[in-house]
DNA sequence: TAGATTGTTAATCGATTAACAATC
DNA sequence: TAGATTGTTAATCGATTAACAATC
């Protein structure tokens, strides 16, 4: 990649690789940028601008190639390399994300799980430990932990953010409805269950007065 | 509200309802546009743009009233009315949502589970029952659902929406990361977890490039 | 009133779309 | 080659920011 990426663009590349990784797993040789756009619900011309910016992507009258694509972004999205994780609260929530087999395939592993709850701590969720909050700074630092996963109640979210911060962890995966200050170095994405199914109802709403 | 309100505007409404409610809880009877902005990383002025679609909010040289300013969203969102829910797929993201008690709070009530594993069918979780998915147009009918929150694997996730669709529903919540296809007068809002995560390890990636 | 904030206009910025020559 | 798609430029569209008079 050369120039800046657009972060327009940066959002639609998680959606791009989701795509041609299941084109490919249906043996796809070759997907055109009419093909993508079609299937995400873009037109073709963001998706050439989009590619526009990995030069390294194979490309013919037939489209783009599935593989130098997926492999475009997966370099990208750092997804070949992986990252080591650490998940704070664990409520039922924290436990769906640990159960999800997908992101431990593609190489982000969750090592440990911190929470208060004392009848908590020793036990293993899918073999992982959880450890009291204290412990956080000496786990990250020895297991190389660069993701922080937010899964605490909202009062407790900036306070464990701070540690992992402290801790020198790289970015903080938010399930926590709240803004949650970092430093400018420090990544943050946050995932709102909330306001997402108020969006929706919102939608719902727009879509029923003006038809 | 006048004229049409832009999606930007709408994707930051749940947030700014999140905030005037916690601002509420802590007692607070005015927000300023710098306050929200603060909160929530924007500047003051997109605060105001988007305020501005909305009429009845009382304001004054302290800001916007914080009762008027929840009653509008909450009015504009459709989070008054609240909405009666079904969901496919009981895995354990699944699951977690049916735990998750905020929805319930707010209105929107999980009324009904679906599932093709015969050994969950006629089970409960939180007192809500399972039921096998021949049975879903009569459920959607009979208890006046209007979202299907699909949490089943990819390859059956365009399946269920079909179902969903044919049953009448009005918003589909969607947590499976493809793009499911719904006629134009049904809503629809995409969780992606996996794409979430690449997003946040593609920007820990940035940050390491240039700094 | 005085101080502060809104409401609003205009300027800037970025993202999307359209169109077509270049390419495979 | 012929047909189709990319790569790229230019035009359009929408969103954000800045600035300041009007308002409470």
């Amino acid at each position: 990649m050369r120039k800046r990426i657009p972060t327009a663009t940066t959002k639609r590349l998680p959606l791009y690789h989701e795509y041609i990784s299941r084109m490919e797993a249906e043996g796809s040789k070759w997907v055109s940028s009419f093909m993508i756009a079609n299937a995400l619900g873009l037109t073709p011309s963001t998706i050439r601008q989009d590619l526009k910016h990995f030069e390294t992507i194979e490309s013919s009258s037939f489209g783009y190639s599935t593989k130098s694509l997926k492999k475009v972004l997966e370099n990208a999205l750092g997804v070949t390399t992986g990252a080591n994780m650490v998940l704070v609260g664990v409520g039922r929530l924290g436990m769906a994300i640990v159960h999800h087999k997908k992101f431990r395939e593609k190489g982000f592993v969750i090592k440990g799980l911190f929470d208060v709850n004392e009848d908590l701590i020793g036990k293993r969720i899918c073999n992982v430990p959880i450890y009291p909050l204290g412990r956080l700074p000496e786990i990250v630092k020895k297991k190389r932990i660069t993701i922080g996963i937010v899964t605490t109640p909202v009062e407790s979210a900036q306070y464990v953010t701070d540690l992992l911060v402290d801790a020198n962890i790289k970015g903080i995966w938010n399930f926590v409805p709240i803004n949650l200050r970092v430093p400018p170095n420090v990544a943050i994405e946050n995932v709102n269950l909330c306001p997402s199914l108020f969006l929706l109802a919102f939608r719902i709403k727009l879509l029923e007065e003006m038809p």
